[in-house]
DNA sequence: ACCTGAACACCGTTCAAGT
DNA sequence: ACCTGAACACCGTTCAAGT
């Protein structure tokens, strides 16, 4: 498959935001975040670290940026036919794929940055909160709710991933020794956590999450009274 | 009020983690993340930084400590007698409480990181989901959104805090910028996002939280029969 | 105008030398 | 046994010098 762009190409070997960007993404899929640094960057772009710094304000900026592009491209927001429920949970299910595949973007994501990406995501879910009947004073704090959940996850997955990393070990690993940890607890003080344990280590994040997405609507349809 | 210990002090000047954990907090509260360095917390306990590493494994050991310390003195477990959703609101609003005057916390706080205080808190609120009559099958799921919602909202304050901190702003103002640059996008294209702008910059956080709570809640009922 | 890369002011961490 | 602090191998960022 020759794919044949619509306009010639400038000069390739030309620095540019986008290039720098891409660059970024590799290094950080294929190293954390501890992989990205302005030597390791200018090196895989063959050029200096200064450079950089004429396309991108600093490091806060590129990962910022980084983030934007893979969120970007992997979430659809195309799916607004469907029913709100529904929309919702494709929507979110996209920003789980996107940050269990790179992982790091949990740790960078944030809805203050002003991304156009992340205005687009909560005028989406936003839209399908009001289709859904909540109350308008309820609004902004319904998704905000959505949006910390899931950015929560996020989170959380960044920093198992990461513990992984810094161990050598795989993700699966990392639970698996929490798990072990917690079916040894006392039984009279953590008889939850140690009944919990075997469900924790078996369990699928993505069905987790959607369990998570589902109570909050479930939460959301109460409110507006079904 | 001079307070009389129980026991008397061994000298006072001995390096101990506890001092460590004491001093890195005080740093941490004042100037953030970047505050804390074995520079600049060896210089306040009059020593050199490799005196600390007798004490603390690494930088991510004593984040997690300063966390751990600051949560187990603010997380109060024993208002158990009370209704298992009251009970979940207040270990819940003690946790933002916590992570709202210390909002470092919320970029370190993690639930993998085996803290014994962590583990209280999941036992804390898995009894409530249990007690709340969720199915066996979803206690895990339930209990982890639970804990990715309370978790993802320390993150975005701690994000909210930093950005705040670098641009030398109030954490209030850094909104209001956000919401005035809501409310200029184009009307056809966001609808939700700049209807929703002035109740974004003139929220109350801590009852946004509680209305997220309140939603999970809602759902584990709905999903329980009532 | 844009790139280059040495230099600056820092980091976390280690380890020989001290007490 | 525990502390000390110089030293090591890095960082992000800047800026004179080149093209």
């Amino acid at each position: 498959m020759t794919e044949k762009s619509p306009r010639r190409p400038r000069r390739d070997d030309a620095l540019s935001r986008e290039r720098i960007i891409a660059a970024s993404i590799e290094l950080l899929d294929s190293g954390g975040e501890a992989a990205l640094t302005f030597r390791t960057l200018s090196d895989k772009l063959a050029t200096g670290p200064g450079a950089i710094y004429g396309h991108i304000a600093n490091k806060q900026d590129l990962l910022a940026a980084a983030c934007d592009a893979i969120v970007s491209r992997t979430v659809d927001l195309g799916a607004a036919g469907a029913a709100p429920a529904q929309t919702v949970r494709t929507v979110a299910l996209a920003m789980f794929d996107a940050m269990d595949a790179h992982p790091w973007i949990g740790a960078a994501l944030t809805w203050t940055a002003g991304q156009l990406t992340m205005v687009g995501i909560i005028e989406c879910l936003g839209q399908q909160v009001r289709a859904l009947g909540v109350a308008p004073e309820k609004h902004w704090a319904t998704l905000s709710a959505l949006l910390n959940f899931i950015l929560g996850v996020g989170g959380q997955n960044a920093a198992n991933a990461q513990a992984a990393r810094t161990r050598g070990a795989e993700r699966a690993e990392v639970l698996g020794a929490v798990a072990d940890h917690w079916s040894q607890l006392d039984a009279q003080a953590y008889p939850f956590v140690r009944s919990v344990a075997a469900q924790m280590s078996a369990h699928d994040d993505r069905a987790d999450f959607l369990v998570g997405i589902d109570l909050i609507l479930q939460g959301m349809l109460a409110d507006a009274g079904r």
